[in-house]
RNA sequence: GGUGUCAUAGCUCAGUUGGUAGAGCAAAGGACUGAAAAUCCUUGUGUCCCCGGUUCGAUUCCUGGUGACACCA
């Protein structure tokens, strides 16, 4: 009944051409397109995040795209429940779709699964603060290695945001929370197939740098201008609008916030293809051979 | 034409009282389990402008050249 249920994943770092060629895909095999992008599931951003046009969303039914309001909490995990939760209706219609996006934490969470864990509570949360804020990284290092030495061991110990985040699982848990991640792989009731755009990096760069330009054409300062009272929200440390708001509060120009937004682009493509570089199971495919798939 | 200053990493520059050199930015590599377009880590050999001189040894001092800048004609 589920045998030849296949999720097709399109990745690859940003502005490789993943939209065009997930709407391609989705409209050969007959499926909807499941957005893996943990910007453009927010509203008010679709220029800096490059969402699809209405044309494209037209042809081929979205999800997960412009849903969220932009001082809305989400997270990998939610989307992994909801995202499951959707594939189990889409594959009724029909037993092929479509995911696309380069939020690679929000692929996995999907292809691989993620680990229970407790939702940290408010008090948690107001109390691990103020240890940060009373003794630093150093006093939230010290009291995760009493409460979960193994958990210290392997959290970047330079990295504020992990041990946090550690310290708050174990005292939201009661219990050492390396016991709750075990990093086990959960068995989807249905076939992954993953596929990346392999372009040589100086044409991505282009292509980013082209990209950056079309945004400001289609509006971007115009946009960022709207959400800039909610420039502290998570939705919003994001490329693209950081450096509109540093030039919005007079900390460089113009033409150097584009410049910066060009730069941070191609350094967050880096970081995209350092995640996809170490997944084996990824299918790298030539840019040349996409013209072949539009028939 | 004259005088002066400068010439060091892709860029902006620091430095070596003569023992072949280092920061920021850029760039590259990496980590990643409930904020992930986030957060964090690592990586600096380059004819120290060119020819010659002094010296055990010159990128550092000296002569000359070339280039840039400033001022004077």
């Amino acid at each position: 009944m589920v045998e030849n249920r296949e999720l097709i994943v399109i990745t690859g770092p940003t502005a490789s051409g993943k939209t065009a060629l997930a709407i391609e895909m989705a409209k050969q095999v007959g499926g909807h397109v499941i957005s893996a992008d943990s910007r453009q599931i927010y509203k008010g951003i679709p220029i800096g995040t490059a969402v699809p046009t209405p044309e494209e969303r037209a042809a081929v039914p979205h999800h997960f795209v412009e849903v969220l309001d932009l001082d809305q909490y989400y997270s990998a995990a939610q989307y992994e429940a909801d995202a499951m939760r959707l594939l189990d209706e889409l594959f009724q219609q029909n037993p092929r779709q479509v995911m696309c996006g380069g939020s690679m934490m929000y692929v996995d969470a999907v292809c691989n699964g993620i680990d229970e864990l407790p939702t940290i509570s408010d008090s948690v949360r107001q109390r691990v603060l103020a240890i940060y804020g009373q003794e630093g990284l150093y006093g939230i290092r010290q009291m995760l290695q009493l409460l979960d030495p193994a958990l210290h061991d392997r959290t970047d110990p330079a990295n504020p945001r992990r041990n946090l985040h550690a310290l708050e699982l174990c005292l939201q848990a009661g219990r050492p929370a390396s016991e709750l991640l075990t990093g086990e792989k959960k068995q989807r009731p249905f076939k992954i197939t993953k596929y990346a755009i392999d372009w040589p990096r100086e044409e991505l760069f282009d292509r980013i740098n082209r990209r950056v330009e079309l945004m400001i054409e289609q509006g971007l300062e115009e946009e960022a201008r709207r959400v800039y009272p909610l420039r502290h929200l998570n939705s919003l440390n994001t490329v693209g609008y950081k450096e509109m708001f540093a030039y919005f509060d007079g900390l460089m120009d113009f033409p150097t916030s584009i410049a910066r937004i060009q730069k941070n682009t191609r350094v967050y493509a880096k970081k995209q293809l350092t995640w996809l570089r170490r997944d084996p199971s990824i299918i790298w495919i030539a840019p040349e051979a996409l013209s072949n798939l539009r028939t």
